[in-house]
DNA sequence: GCGGACAATGAATGTTTATTCATTTCTAAA
DNA sequence: TTTAGAAATGAATAAACATTCATTGTCCGC
């Protein structure tokens, strides 16, 4: 049980950044626990002090990142009418958040995506949130008339989340050498639209 | 460098179907050689026999894996005439291929997903085969008129992409329950029309 | 039946690394 | 200045595991 949990000195969120930055760089099992410590400029027991072990490093990151995005896209949301501006919304959010921060994007994109058997509770939770609001939003749209009724919902959800989370994978891996937030709106408009040109 | 590469006698199949098995229920970094032999029932310097090593293993099984799907691609494709119709076959045929064998489509769609510094060139190419083929197929519906001009092709091909790629892995995680193959024409309608239901 | 070549074995080796904990350092109150 | 408690240290420990290789087993030609 770590005990020097005191998060006023800054130590905690010192370490977890230096985690993102290693995690991003190695990837979650190449890296080591001596790296993010010399990264965080501490030595590798005090890692231990203040999480439970490697990873909990991650789950912590996890959590606190989705708690961040969801609480942003809440407040931000009210801000919508309808279910296409909720769409544009979050969909722009994600590009934003993801731009302002590149290792976090890595980290919280790449290394969530693993068999669910390995996954922590926190990721299994920050994924199904995802999709329990694309759903919602898909599900509004399709009683306000905008949206299909004769597509299935799980669909749905697994072409916006997996589009999403792999044109920032792709940025991200690219260097993040182009504007992320500008292929929000041409994305959703993917969505909306399909490819078609016509009645297909 | 492995000796005894004779294919004749079926080993390398064994441990290579073995490996399968073994990524698929513990993922490629939590998986041991041991385990592999065990699971193949060889001792473990037998695997060097012929195998580099570990990720020589997972880098035959996708090169492997991808040149049999697009062979089997390369061949079916010639049946259809538009671009929509070979879109309709290439997801039909990726979600056929993943519902015949769960364990290669958790082991091809899983373990693919890392960043690219850990990935052996094997697996690159496999991704950009597919993107070729996508993007190809989308050129040509937009020359042929049945695709719109107005998408970025990066985007549609993401999106292609990470759709298939997610109600697979979905699929797979959730025990292979229902007929993933009744779901390609649905998510193809999708990427055609999109959710819109009108003039968005 | 023998011998050489090939295949296979699996404990040993070398290496890695997460985590612990005895000891040291730091901080703040008395 | 002293002392107690908290924080930090980082080598040691325990465990894991990829790979090697001396030895054994198998196969096949003579």
């Amino acid at each position: 049980m770590p005990v020097a949990k005191s998060k006023a000195n800054g130590k905690h969120e010192t370490i977890l950044a230096a985690a993102v930055r290693v995690f991003a760089e190695e990837g979650y099992f190449r890296s080591t626990v001596s790296q993010i410590a010399r990264e965080a400029g501490v030595a590798d027991g005090t890692i231990y002090l203040y999480f439970q072990n490697k990873e909990d490093i991650l789950a912590t990151f996890v959590r606190q990142h989705s708690l961040q995005f969801f609480e942003a896209f809440s407040e931000r949301v009210k801000e919508a009418k309808t279910a296409v501006e909720k769409l544009r919304l979050l969909v722009n959010l994600h590009f934003t958040v993801a731009q302002r921060d590149r290792w976090k994007a890595l980290v919280y994109q790449v290394e969530m995506r693993r068999s669910s058997r390995l996954m922590r509770k926190e990721i299994k939770d920050a994924l199904k949130a995802y999709h329990d609001v694309v759903g919602q939003i898909v599900e509004e749209g399709q009683q306000e008339g905008s949206i299909r009724h004769d597509v299935q919902l799980g669909l749905v959800k697994r072409m916006i989340f997996a589009s999403v989370d792999e044109v920032i994978t792709t940025w991200v891996l690219a260097g993040g050498k182009y504007d992320l937030a500008a292929l929000a709106d041409p994305l959703v408009d993917l969505f909306l639209k399909g490819i078609s040109s016509g009645p297909a």
